[in-house]
DNA sequence: CTGAAAGCGCTAACAG
DNA sequence: CTGTTAGCGCTTTCAG
């Protein structure tokens, strides 16, 4: 057996360990591997040794020699801010669905902005995009690098592409529901339907509506802030505009600032006004009045995303998904 | 110049790139890193070609030449949950510093948990861990990594562990300060002293109070949580237990779960009982009433644990922070 | 059941 | 300014 000079300092490497018991390093790889070829005898020997010298794997060697990385990159369409982190809490739980999922499959995680991604490709097998944005730039980017990838939103854009996301139309389609079970007949919708979810939820709303007697009097685009939604009630409340009696708010948010604006100008929630925002976010109960709102189940989209790139990665046929939505009545 | 043969279907590589243009690998290495030792023209050229081939960087390959993976990994020691977000914001508020100051020093970022950590330790030439634990011992797995690490929570460890975090103590006398200048003289503590950052609180708000005329008169573990406030001052409602007209929440939730207790059985925020929370969470100025809250900068937090990690990779001496904290005073 | 050789793609070190 | 050589640590392939 060919024996290799020893080394001091740094971290013991594979064939540290086989020259200390002598044997090849790669019957220690083949042990460390837990591969049945290796005697048990010897394997539990090799892994105590290993252990015994602190011993880690080098995981860029590994990565290299087998051309693969074990790692999804994924990428968050928009910058954490104090902000946005109310308006869009769904980061955090979609990236708990992730990371669990992801970890059941012995898979790590990087995690990155657009400008990141772009600046500083990191390396990995597959791409989770979350959030296409307003235009599709987002997912034109990851789409250049040539690696699998699957985009949490709407299905607007060229067919091939896998999106998982909830069904906004139906969530559109429950708030109308609830807003005309209450007998609103003059509705507003707050959102921006140039980003695609929000688009599809109001394209839920309005189908509802066709032929109810209530129809939109307003639609009035704006991000999904607490202030956005603020802002695009106050210039309506002044005597101007339309009267309404009830809001479809693309986001918990926009409707949080909604209610605070009617509340403002002494109009009652949901006496005056019936309110139902998007999301049940955490702070949805909390709120006063607590809000109605659409429920997501962003822990199950997680895990969806997760597995359908690991499918991607794996060369299986993977398929588009729209994910059940929940209509959560409560006191708006 | 050695040729080598050239290859099909994969990606290419330096060498083909190299080939095609008849040159060194070395020197398409050199001109895709931007060394002015390569002439400009050639440069250009290079990468010119190189963005035509669809030529992609190997970073394992990189990785395990230059014995470093520019990769920080970011330890989450809880998990993500509906129930928990509320409660504790702040992972997406210090992941949005610390993706920042990685990405502005080139380093990828590897998020996972400490269960996941240690079934399969990610390649990274350092550790971020968010959140100590009730007791050291997610530290304690770091640490026997013999990687590099800094932690985000409170100096309660061995001397030499780098620790980053707000002033917890100062965070309780603030309290403490505003409560007594609102006239509360009978005062509640709710939270979970196990926890360091907690026990710091509560250690201030104590000093705070010595020799004030005003005292603590029940001290109420409890988890971070809406619920576990609601759970922690029902008991004191019924009529037994000690009167009270002032309590320190140390977070938002268990102050927002206290709040809804107290209403609910008809006790007055702030006209009865004046509540201070803690974290500022983004609900805290939506609750009702506006919640009074000490104030954590995460952003600024989350950068300088990029910061100091990275310092101590690259073989700095680094120290730990307390940071600066604010009393935002709002209507409970 | 164990071993030797080869090479993944890249860059440091040393020529020229 | 450009090239040659060597080798990072691991696992695939082929031999015993």
């Amino acid at each position: 057996m060919k024996r290799e000079k020893p080394r001091e300092g740094a971290r013991p490497t594979m064939a540290d360990v086989a020259r200390e018991l002598g044997v090849a390093k790669i019957t220690v790889s083949r042990a460390l591997s837990d591969q049945s070829t290796v005697k048990e005898s010897t394997r539990t020997l090799i892994r105590e040794t290993a252990e015994r010298m602190g011993y880690r794997l080098n995981v860029s060697a590994r990565n290299l020699r087998q051309q693969r990385t074990r790692t999804i990159a994924v990428v968050i369409e928009m910058t954490p801010s104090h902000e946005r982190l109310m308006s869009e809490p769904y980061p955090l739980l979609l990236l708990g669905g992730i990371l669990q999922e992801l970890t059941a499959a012995g898979q790590n995680m990087v995690l990155t902005t657009i400008d990141l991604f772009l600046q500083a490709p990191p390396s990995a097998d597959g791409v989770i995009l979350l959030g296409q944005g307003v235009h599709d730039d987002a997912a034109a980017v990851i789409e250049a690098t040539g690696l699998p990838y699957v985009v949490w939103g709407a299905e607007h854009g060229p067919p091939g592409r896998v999106v998982v996301g909830s069904d906004n139309r139906e969530g559109g389609r429950l708030a109308a529901g609830h807003l005309l079970g209450r007998g609103c007949r003059r509705l507003l919708f707050l959102g921006d339907a140039e980003h695609g979810e929000a688009e599809d939820r109001l394209n839920g709303f309005e189908a509802a509506l066709a032929d109810s007697g209530a129809a939109i009097v307003a639609n009035i685009p704006c991000a999904f802030t607490v202030a956005a939604g603020r802002e695009a009630v106050v210039p309506l409340l002044g005597g101007q505009g339309p009267d309404f009696d009830g809001i479809f708010a693309s986001s918990d948010a926009i409707a949080m600032g909604a209610i605070e604006a009617l509340q403002a100008h002494g109009r009652k929630v949901p006496g005056d006004v019936s309110v139902v925002g998007f999301d049940d976010s955490p702070g949805a109960a909390l709120f006063s009045p607590r809000l109605t709102s659409i429920r997501q189940d962003w822990g199950v989209g997680g895990e969806l995303l997760a597995q359908k790139v690991l499918d991607l990665v794996a060369g299986k046929a993977v398929e588009s998904r729209a994910m059940p939505v929940g209509l959560i009545v409560r006191d708006s």
